[in-house]
DNA sequence: AATGGGACCTGCGCGC
DNA sequence: TGCGCGCAGGTCCCAT
């Protein structure tokens, strides 16, 4: 699933595809993607703008254009940009000067394009947290001591910190030895220190290695990206852990499968 | 305030 | 074999 690392690659990518180009049309395939303006808009609207930047904030992708409106694409679960298309599933293709196609492609049809005036303006956006990156140990530590709530959910939790998703959050927690269940003000000021930089850690790594292809995310190019196989407890239930060979287990955390070493993460 | 559940969806893998 | 079911999880929404 897209977290910050895959929609950071998508973003970069597109950087070197799509920039500065413009799109001549737009083929809708399933229009439930689209969430405003109506699909009609969408494709009259955006035939003929030029993508003028490209940005992300948490696990949103935002396309800048040359009238000044945004297109923002949240890719949710299974949402991909592939270029030059051929992907399946694909909902909505966007047509660019160079002759070839940036596709859309949903599985799931949960993902949502929106062309709007004011990205930033979004409700989603206004209610997210801080960028890993963009805050100091310090502050990171402020936060969680004003929290009580379990430290895995918290830190997936959009408005607390972006960017971070299921996978990212387990790893991070078990590179920091921390239980998924403790209380977040439980944490030793060592605890959150290391946290911290395990999430950025982490992050970057997944970056590095292009993003962990879980299910659907591959690349811009179709390409699956090649952090999976550094995952150490995620999807591993029942393996042993890397560092002390304990079965690896499997929780509901919050509706959401966790992987955990039960003997490493205290 | 915090937590839990369901909804949105599709495809896959499992058990019977 | 084929079917039904549970599960995958980002976000929103509602209930407690």
């Amino acid at each position: 699933m897209p977290e910050l690392p895959e929609v950071e690659i998508i973003k970069r990518e597109l950087e070197k595809v799509a920039l500065g180009k413009k799109i001549t049309g737009v083929t809708v395939h399933n229009p439930k993607v689209i969430r405003e303006p109506s699909p009609d808009k969408f494709k009259k609207e955006l035939s003929g703008l030029t993508i003028k930047n490209i940005l992300r904030r948490a696990k949103l992708l935002i396309l800048e254009l040359s009238n000044g409106k945004s297109l923002a694409i949240h890719l949710k679960m299974t949402g991909q940009l592939v270029y030059p298309g051929s992907g399946q599933s694909t909902r909505v293709s966007f047509h660019l000067s160079d002759g070839k196609n940036l596709d859309f492609n949903d599985q799931r049809l949960f993902a949502e394009l929106r062309l709007i005036d004011d990205w930033r303006a979004l409700k989603f956006v206004q209610g997210l947290g801080p960028e890993p990156f963009d805050i100091t140990a310090r502050q990171f530590k402020e936060m969680l001591s004003a929290k009580k709530t379990k430290i895995k959910p918290l830190i997936m939790d959009q408005t607390f910190i972006s960017g971070i998703g299921n996978i990212y959050a387990a790893e991070a927690l078990f590179r920091a030895k921390i239980h998924p269940e403790r209380a977040a003000n439980s944490l030793s000021d060592k605890e959150k220190a290391l946290l911290f930089k395990e999430i950025k850690d982490t992050l970057k790594e997944a970056i590095k290695h292009k993003g962990s292809s879980v299910d659907q995310y591959v690349q811009v190019s179709g390409q699956p990206g090649g952090y999976v196989k550094f995952h150490k407890v995620y999807g591993r239930e029942g393996k042993p852990c890397l560092v002390c060979k304990a079965l690896v287990k499997r929780i509901a955390l919050g509706g959401r499968g966790t992987y955990f070493c039960p003997k490493c993460q205290k």
